[in-house]
RNA sequence: GGUGGAUUACCCAAGCGGCCAAAGGGAUCUGACUGUAAAUCAGCUGGCUUCGCCUUCGGGGGUUCGAAUCCCUCAUCCACCA
C-alpha cells in the first residue's frame, strides 16, 4: 500500500522539545495518566497504542477525525498504532448521558465495522517498522463464554467503582436510568485494553475525554491483572466559541464518507469556521507547524476579511479526507458559485464542475420553484419552501424569487443547469431534462 | 407489591372541557449589517390541493355536541411506603 499525498506530507513539528509538548500545544490533551511518565514513554523506544471506534453509524465523523489524527501524530513519532473497530462493543453501546441506546442489528453492525475499518486505514500508514494494524474486538469477545467473562474479567471490577464513573452516574441520576447492558460497557472496553496489552504489548489508549471512565477501566484492569502501569490520554471535547456544537452542518453530523457529506460540503463547513476558532482548529486538524500557524494567527488579527486561515484549514482537511484533487475541485466550485461575477458568464465546463459538487435534482421548465426546493433537499416540505420564498431567501441563478407560486423558466446557465439558492450559502443544482 | 406524581412540538416548559396547531424560553431557519463571518436587531418555525382542510399533546379505549384538558387501561420514569 502506498501512502496518499496527504499522508506523505505529514510530519510533527521538530521545533518542540518533545512530542508531548507539541500535543499539549495543539490542545490535544485534556486528561491523561501521569504526565511525566507519558512524556518519557513517548520519547523512548516505540510503544504500541490504540484507539477504538464503535460502529454506531456507517461512517466516522469529524469528532473521530481528532482521534485519527492523534493516532497519526503518535505514529509519525515512531510509535505503533492499533486501530480498533468495536465489532462487539458496537453491539452493546456505550452509555450516552441522556438516554439508553437502541440496539442495532448484528448484520448492520458487522457491515459498519467494515466501512469504519476502511476509513481508519486511510489515515494511518500501513508500511514501515511501525505500520498500523486494524483489530476488531469481536475477535476476542465472541469466543468468550459468559462464565469465563464473569470469572476472569468481572471479578476484577468493583461495582462501587463502576457506579462512580460519570457516564454511569449521570444516567443513574437521570430519569432514563441505565440497563445492565450499557452498565457493562466499561468492562468490555477494559477487556479490550487488557487483550491488546497481552497480544501486542499495547500500553497506551487514546480517546475523547468523555470516554475517560472507559479508558481508565482498562488501565485499572491491566494494573490489577498484570501489575503493569498502562496509560491513557483523553482529548478535549471540541467546542465552538459561540456555544454551538462543533462538527454539525445544518444540524447534521459532518461525515468522512463522501456519499454522506460531499467534499464540497466538507470544504464549506471548514471555510465557515469562526475567526475565534480557526487557529485552534488548525492546531488540531492540520499538520502545519507552530511557526506557520502563528503566521495565520497574525493574519486573522490584521486582515480577517481575507479568511486565509479558513481557506487553508478547509483545503487541508478536505485534501486529508478526500484527496488533493477533490479539494482543488471544490475550491474551484466555491470560487465559481460564490464569486462576484455573473453566473451566466461562466463557461459550460466551469458550471458543470461547480454544480457537480452540489445536491441536485432533475427538473423541467414550468415546475414550481417551491417543489424544486424540496426535490433538492434544500427544504424538507412544501410549506417550508413557500415560507423560505416568502421570506425572500430563495434565488434561481442569483435572481431572487418572490412569488410562492413561481415556476422555473428555461433560462439556464451554460450546460443546461441552474443554481438554486436558499439563504446565503445553501445551494443546489437543477438539471433540466428536455 | 402498595400509594402518590409525572409523560406536551427539535430541546426546556405553560396549558387542566370550547377562544389550542397549543403561551414563554432556547435552538434552527430567513432578512438587515458584513468577510459565504461573529455580535446585534427583526421575522419565521406541524402538514397540505393554504382566505380552507388534515394529523399532533406517552400507547390504546371511552364519556361529551366538543378533550392536550374528564374516565378506564397499558407502558415508562420519579418519590415515599413495604
Amino acid at each position: 500500500m502506498t501512502l496518499s499525498a496527504a499522508l506523505s506530507r505529514q510530519s510533527n513539528d521538530a521545533s518542540f522539545p518533545t512530542l508531548w509538548d507539541e500535543l499539549h500545544w495543539r490542545g490535544l490533551i485534556h486528561v491523561s495518566t501521569n504526565e511525566d511518565e507519558l512524556r518519557t514513554l513517548l520519547q523512548g523506544d516505540p510503544i504500541t497504542y490504540y484507539c477504538g471506534f464503535d460502529p454506531t453509524a456507517p461512517s466516522l465523523h469529524l469528532g473521530n477525525l481528532v482521534q485519527l489524527l492523534l493516532l497519526r501524530r503518535l505514529q509519525l513519532a515512531g510509535h505503533k498504532p492499533l486501530g480498533l473497530v468495536g465489532g462487539s462493543t458496537g453491539l452493546i453501546g456505550d452509555p450516552k448521558p441522556t438516554a439508553e441506546r437502541t440496539l442495532n442489528e448484528r448484520e448492520t453492525v458487522a457491515e459498519w465495522v467494515g466501512y469504519l475499518g476502511n476509513q481508519i486505514s486511510k489515515f494511518l500508514a500501513f508500511e514501515g517498522d511501525n505500520s498500523a494494524r486494524l483489530v476488531n474486538n469481536l475477535d476476542w469477545t465472541a469466543p468468550m463464554s459468559a462464565i469465563d467473562f464473569l470469572r476472569e474479567i468481572g471479578k476484577h471490577f468493583r461495582v462501587g467503582t463502576m457506579l462512580k464513573k460519570d457516564a454511569v452516574s449521570a444516567r443513574l441520576n437521570s430519569e432514563a436510568g441505565i440497563s445492565y447492558t450499557e452498565f457493562s460497557y466499561q468492562v468490555l472496553q477494559g477487556l479490550d485494553f487488557l487483550e491488546l496489552y497481552r497480544e501486542y504489548g499495547c500500553v497506551l489508549q487514546t480517546g475523547g475525554s468523555d470516554q475517560w471512565g472507559n479508558l481508565t477501566s482498562g488501565t485499572d484492569l491491566i494494573h490489577k491483572v498484570e501489575g503493569v502501569s498502562a496509560h491513557a490520554i483523553g482529548t478535549p471535547l471540541i467546542t465552538n466559541s459561540d456555544g454551538t456544537k462543533f462538527g454539525k452542518s445544518e444540524g447534521n453530523a459532518v461525515w468522512l464518507d463522501s456519499s454522506l457529506t460531499s467534499p464540497y460540503a466538507m470544504y464549506q463547513f471548514w471555510l465557515n469556521t469562526l475567526d475565534a476558532d480557526v487557529i485552534a482548529r488548525l492546531k488540531v486538524f492540520t499538520f502545519l507547524t507552530r511557526e506557520e500557524i502563528d503566521e495565520y494567527a497574525a493574519k486573522v488579527e490584521t486582515e480577517p476579511f481575507k479568511r486565509e486561515a479558513q481557506r487553508r484549514l478547509a483545503w487541508d482537511v478536505t485534501a486529508l479526507v478526500h484527496g488533493d484533487a477533490a479539494a482543488d475541485a471544490v475550491v474551484a466550485a466555491s470560487a465559481a458559485l460564490f464569486g462576484n461575477g455573473d453566473l451566466f458568464a461562466l463557461d459550460a465546463e466551469t458550471v458543470r464542475g461547480a454544480t457537480q459538487e452540489l445536491p441536485s435534482a432533475r427538473v423541467a421548465a414550468g415546475d414550481l420553484v417551491a417543489g424544486a426546493l424540496v426535490e433538492t433537499g434544500l427544504c424538507s416540505s412544501l410549506s417550508e419552501a413557500r415560507r423560505a420564498i416568502a421570506q425572500g431567501g430563495v434565488a434561481v441563478n442569483n435572481i431572487a424569487v418572490s412569488d410562492e407560486a413561481a415556476t422555473l423558466d428555461s433560462a439556464t446557465l451554460a450546460g443546461g443547469v441552474s443554481v438554486l439558492r436558499r439563504g446565503k450559502k445553501t445551494l443546489a443544482a437543477l438539471v433540466f431534462s428536455a
